[in-house]
DNA sequence: AAGCCATGCGACAATTAACGTCGCATAAAA
DNA sequence: TTTTATGCGACGTTAATTGTCGCATGGCTT
């Protein structure tokens, strides 16, 4: 009976949901009966009282019936189990993601994270009782803090999502005391500048929300609807709210940079035709580096935080755009 | 039996290791019972054959022995499976790490995003075929590529950091012709803008060395020293070529902002003690923010990076260097 | 080249646990 | 209180898992 009786079990497990959620016994019956495995409940229960003794499911018990789910803190199952490298990588993913995703976002992760932990923890190399000491990631933005988000709100905003479903909202603007109420068919998230949008359709434009600014959210049972022709990348590319893409045809860049900053593009490169060559305009160890890249708002950010460090040269355009931006920064220190 | 043979097969499972390694027969069955499962070995065989027609097992026979190990594009098994919204959270959580992890890193998580997917593409949803649609990540930086990276060298430094074992190296300097050869003690990893370091110790102090500028990697027997006293976290703190930690005491910083970038201020914080308020210099529509923050590297960038939109007020040592930072940006772009 | 050893695998019998059925207990609903 | 639904213990049957044996095969040694 391995054949089945393993099968079932694992068809079993894939079918109860995790914490938040949960199922009847008579549920997970029925499922698997629809899957075609035809067993009595009595051998469900079985199954689940097992299951429940090896891995982390609980099962609440309303009364009489049980309904079951994965426990939340749980470790849960993964396998092939990461490999030790695989472990270490996965522990630095995760020093990086920290602080790019939400709390709530991270948290669904934890499963897998928890799984390289518990490889690199249950070693017994006598180094590695302190791994954390091992990785340091030190290029993580930790200027700007990100907004709190409310994890049912994110559940239930994603879930409308996925599912195509309308959405009721309330939804808290920025400069208004009392928060509004919206109803609208959801159509994607943006995540810019580390944090996350909304785009929705109400009766008129698509427009976008910001995720933290939504205070409550319920799902309705209504099938969400689109624009024709509406697509998410396009959208984000006309919109103005979201100036970070590029504008017009790739250009061809050309700028002046300091030895030490050329060093780091020699490694990364902006493009794949990008030269790095030694300046001969007599400013003593300076490069000069051409490049195709698109103009956008990244790029001007890009140049601008060198500070001095880096001279656009071409194209005109955007040296004459560091030139404007020069003669303000210097009324605002050497006010004439 | 439940008991016994589920628990066993769930063992057996966790002691195959992933593709490039495989485990012979009596090797996994020797494992077993040291763990306490004892039963033949033509048990073991037996749960292999039966394992192998539900998972992405696989054998490798070279003459009579089978070596298992799991099928590399194998989806591998992931649960509790992420519900819908956990689903795309991931998928989100992919597509930021992508700019920021080396790909042969990534890979090592494919398995998670991989469940994921599988989630969102089984979902019969018809808006749902094109899932991609529904995400989008536009704060990704994408001026700079991240140099490529030997995965045969990142799996053996990882496995001698791991294992804490020294490593004979090939590393290509970047001003010199041919590698040199380092036979080191590797002591921690830094992610630092993108690339990885790796911290190691010879015969003399600890140094770092560009993870994708190893060529070469081979695992010695021998085990690997570190300094007494010594912490990647200090290392990093006080080491000249990750100037990007604080540098002395948190400093009370007092900018004037244009209003735009503020707004973005006032959802993604400096600091708990910001304030923003009003400018009363009469620049209208700007902004005066204080905030306390530590002064690095990164600090100078990201006000750099505003361009003329932000003024430095205090601390005056900080002034100071934007009014130099000004003055040499003039002199590029209008020499006197 | 031949024998030896290790391993895989088919077959078979005995053990054993898994399954369905029944019945009772219990909690919520009516 | 009665009714209904569910959980669970018990029991007998069924069926599968397990250990043992034997054979076949491929590699290694002498």
């Amino acid at each position: 009976m391995t054949n089945d009786s393993l099968l079932r079990q694992w068809a079993l497990l894939e079918l109860i949901p995790r914490a938040p959620n949960q199922r009847h016994t008579s549920d997970l019956h029925q499922a698997l009966v629809n899957r075609g495995y035809e067993v009595t409940i009595r051998t469900v229960q079985r199954d689940l009282l097992n299951l429940s003794r090896i891995f982390c499911l609980a099962s609440n018990e309303t009364g009489r019936r049980q309904a079951w789910f994965w426990m939340k803190g749980g470790s849960g199952i993964h396998l092939p189990l990461p490999d030790e490298p695989a472990a270490l990588a996965l522990l630095l993913a995760e020093e990086h993601l920290k602080p790019l995703l939400p709390p709530e976002t991270l948290d669904l992760m934890k499963p897998t994270f928890a799984a390289a932990q518990r490889i690199v923890e249950s070693t017994p190399h006598e180094g590695m009782a302190k791994w954390p000491e091992r990785i340091q990631v030190i290029d993580r933005n930790p200027l700007q803090k990100p907004p709190a988000l409310d994890s049912r709100v994110q559940h239930t905003v994603y879930t409308a999502l996925f599912q195509n479903q309308k959405l009721k909202l309330n939804y808290q603007p920025r400069y208004k005391k009392k928060p509004s109420e919206y109803t609208i068919s959801p159509l994607g998230i943006v995540s810019h500048r580390g944090l996350l949008y909304l785009v929705v359709v109400g009766d008129y434009d698509p427009f976008q929300l910001a995720l933290h600014r939504i205070t409550a959210a319920e799902l309705l049972d209504e099938k969400g609807e689109s624009p024709t022709d509406f697509t998410l990348g396009g959208y984000v590319n006309d919109d103005q709210a979201f100036t970070n893409r590029r504008f017009g045809e790739p250009i061809k860049l050309v700028i002046r940079m300091q030895e030490y900053a050329a060093k780091h593009l020699a490694e990364c490169q902006l493009s794949t035709d990008q030269t790095i060559e030694p300046d001969t305009s007599g400013k003593e160890g300076w490069k000069r580096i051409t490049a195709t890249v698109n103009e956008n708002e990244e790029l001007h950010w890009w140049l601008n935080s060198y500070g001095a460090g880096v001279e656009v040269i071409e194209p005109s355009a955007l040296r004459k755009a560091m030139c404007e931006t020069a003669a303000a920064l210097r009324k605002h220190y050497e006010p004439s």
